[in-house]
RNA sequence: GGACAGGUGGCCGAGUGGUUAAAGGCAGCAGACUGUAAAUCUGCCCGCGCAAGCGUACGCUGGUUCGAAUCCAGCCCUGUCCA
C-alpha cells in the first residue's frame, strides 16, 4: 500500500483520493524529484461550484501542499458551446459576459483554498477559451484529427452508453473528448503541466489527452481519477431538497452548509474526513471509530472543519454556535434565516414560505396539517393562525426538527 | 429526402375521448421511533382559496367535439432503418 516514495501519492492515497492512474509508480517517481505541474478542469455554467466538485478541488489542495503547481483550469471554452449533455434545459447557450461572470465567482472558492501567485508551486487558473477560441478547424483537423479515430471513440464509455440506451449524441459532444484533449497538450506546452486528474468519469477523456501529448509533442503525461462520491446510501453526493450543496456563500448560506455536514450519514464520516479536511490520519481514525451517537461529535468536526476551508473559520464557528444554540438551548443563533413580518401582522403560511421553508402557502398549509410547524416551541395546528409581532420582537418558526428562522417584527 | 417508433408532472413510466390534477416507482418533505444518523412504518407531494371551487399542466400551433394527454392537420425535436 504504502510503496509509494512521494508525499503527493502517499498522502492521495492515504486519504482516499485515488481510483485509478496511468502509471502510479513513474508518476511517483516524478513527484519525488521535481515539481509536477497538474490540472483539473471546471464547468462555468453556474456562478458557483457546488460540493460535487468538492474533492477535486480538495485534490489541487493536496497537490500544492505537497509541494506541487496546481492548475485551475476553467472550461470557459468549452462552456461557450453550451454543454450538450444534459437533457435540454441545460442546453442554453451562456454569453460570454455570463461566463466571465461565472468564472469570476467560482474563482472565489479557490481562493480560500490554494495560494496564487507566480512561484513555482503557486496555483494559477487559466480559461481553456484562451486557446479553444483561436483554434481553426481546418488546423485542428490536421493536427490533431489523424491522432484520434472513431473506432476508438466509439468504445468509449460515455458515448457506448448513449448509443447503447439509443440516446442522442451530438457532434458536438462528441468533440468534447477532442477539445478536453488538447486542453491537457496545451498545458503541456503553456505550463509543462504533466498531470490531469479528475473524476473517475473522465478517465476516457484523461487518457485521451495523454496519448494526444505523446503524440504530438512526445511527452509521458500522467492521469489519475478520484472514486466516484457517493454518500453510503448509493445517491451521487450533493444533492438536497434546496438544490445543490454550492460552495460559495451567496448560493447557499453558511450555516445550511454547515448543517449538511452535520447532517451527512454515520458510514460518510470517516471517509468525508479524509478527503475534506486537513485533519491528520490518525486523528481522523480515532474519530471515525466512535460508535453510536458519539459519531456525531466526528460530524461536528466535519461541519466546522469544511465549512472552515470553504467560508472561513469565523463562518464556520458562527454557524457551529448557531447550530448549538438552536438545537441544544431551544434557542435561537445569529445564522438562521429571517423574516420580517409586518405591522399588521402575517399568516403562519406566508412566513413559512418566506423564510424559505415550503415553496408555497398550500405546501405551508399541508405542512401545518402534518403538525410540522412550530411557533417559538408551540406547535401551530391552525393554518389561518396570524403572526403578530411589536417592533424588533422576534419569534422562532421552526418546520420539523431541522429547519428553524427567525421571525422579526418590523 | 423516405418509412417506422416516440416526445406525459424533478426523474423513470402507465394512460388512447368524459369517472384523469393524470396509475405505479424513484427522489423529496413531514409524523412516529432516534442521535440534527441509518433502517422501518404512516401521511403528504402543481398553484390560489378556510371551503365549495377556480386557474394552469401531458413537445408547439391550430382544428373536430357538449367534452381531448387521448381524435385530425401542420410544425419542432429524438431514435431506428433506408437513400
Amino acid at each position: 500500500m504504502s510503496s509509494y516514495h512521494s508525499d503527493l501519492m502517499r498522502v492521495l492515497e492515504g486519504r482516499g483520493y485515488i481510483h485509478q492512474t496511468t502509471d502510479a509508480g513513474a508518476l511517483d517517481a516524478l513527484a519525488a524529484k521535481q515539481v509536477v505541474p497538474g490540472y483539473i478542469g471546471f464547468d462555468a455554467t453556474a456562478p458557483s461550484l457546488h460540493i460535487g466538485s468538492l474533492v477535486q478541488i480538495m485534490m489541487l489542495r493536496r497537490l500544492q501542499q505537497t509541494g506541487h503547481k496546481p492548475i485551475v483550469v476553467m472550461g470557459g471554452g468549452t462552456t461557450k458551446i453550451g454543454d450538450p449533455s444534459g437533457k435540454d434545459e441545460s442546453r442554453k447557450m451562456l454569453t460570454a459576459a455570463d461566463i466571465d461572470a461565472n468564472i469570476a465567482g467560482i474563482r472565489t472558492v479557490f481562493e480560500r483554498l490554494l495560494t496564487f501567485g507566480d512561484g513555482p508551486t503557486d496555483a494559477v487558473m487559466v480559461n481553456n477559451d484562451e486557446w479553444l477560441s483561436e483554434l481553426g478547424y481546418i488546423k485542428l483537423l490536421r493536427d490533431v484529427g489523424p491522432h484520434f479515430t472513431v473506432n476508438r471513440m466509439l468504445t468509449f464509455d460515455s458515448v457506448k452508453l448513449r448509443l447503447d440506451r439509443e440516446q442522442p449524441l451530438t457532434f458536438l459532444e462528441f468533440n468534447y473528448m477532442i477539445l478536453q484533449a488538447y486542453d491537457f497538450v496545451e498545458l503541456a506546452r503553456r505550463y509543462d503541466c504533466r498531470l490531469q486528474m479528475g473524476g473517475s468519469d473522465q478517465w476516457g477523456n484523461i487518457v485521451n489527452g495523454m496519448e494526444l501529448g505523446r503524440r504530438m509533442e512526445s511527452r509521458e503525461l500522467f492521469g489519475l481519477t478520484t472514486p466516484l462520491l457517493t454518500t453510503a446510501d448509493g445517491a451521487k453526493m450533493g444533492k438536497t431538497a434546496s438544490g445543490a450543496v454550492w460552495l460559495n456563500e451567496e448560493q447557499l448560506p453558511a450555516y445550511d452548509f454547515w448543517q449538511y455536514w452535520r447532517n451527512v450519514d454515520d458510514r460518510d464520516a470517516g471517509r468525508f474526513l479524509r478527503l475534506f479536511t486537513d485533519l491528520p490520519l490518525d486523528e481522523i481514525s480515532r474519530l471515525e471509530a466512535l460508535e453510536g451517537s458519539e459519531i456525531n461529535a466526528a460530524k461536528e468536526l466535519l461541519a466546522n472543519e469544511v465549512t472552515a476551508l470553504v467560508r472561513g473559520r469565523e463562518a464556520a464557528e458562527a454557524a457551529a454556535q448557531t447550530a448549538a444554540q438552536t438545537f441544544a438551548g431551544g434557542g435561537m443563533g445569529d445564522d438562521l434565516p429571517e423574516a420580517t413580518v409586518p405591522p399588521e401582522g402575517m399568516p403562519i403560511v406566508a412566513a413559512c414560505t418566506a423564510l424559505g421553508f415550503t415553496a408555497s402557502n398550500g405546501e405551508a398549509k399541508r405542512k401545518v396539517a402534518e403538525g410540522a410547524v412550530k411557533l417559538d416551541d408551540e406547535q401551530v395546528s391552525d393554518p389561518r393562525h396570524q403572526v403578530t409581532l411589536g417592533s424588533g420582537e422576534t419569534a422562532r418558526l421552526s418546520l420539523g426538527k431541522k429547519r428553524h428562522g427567525i421571525l422579526r417584527g418590523a
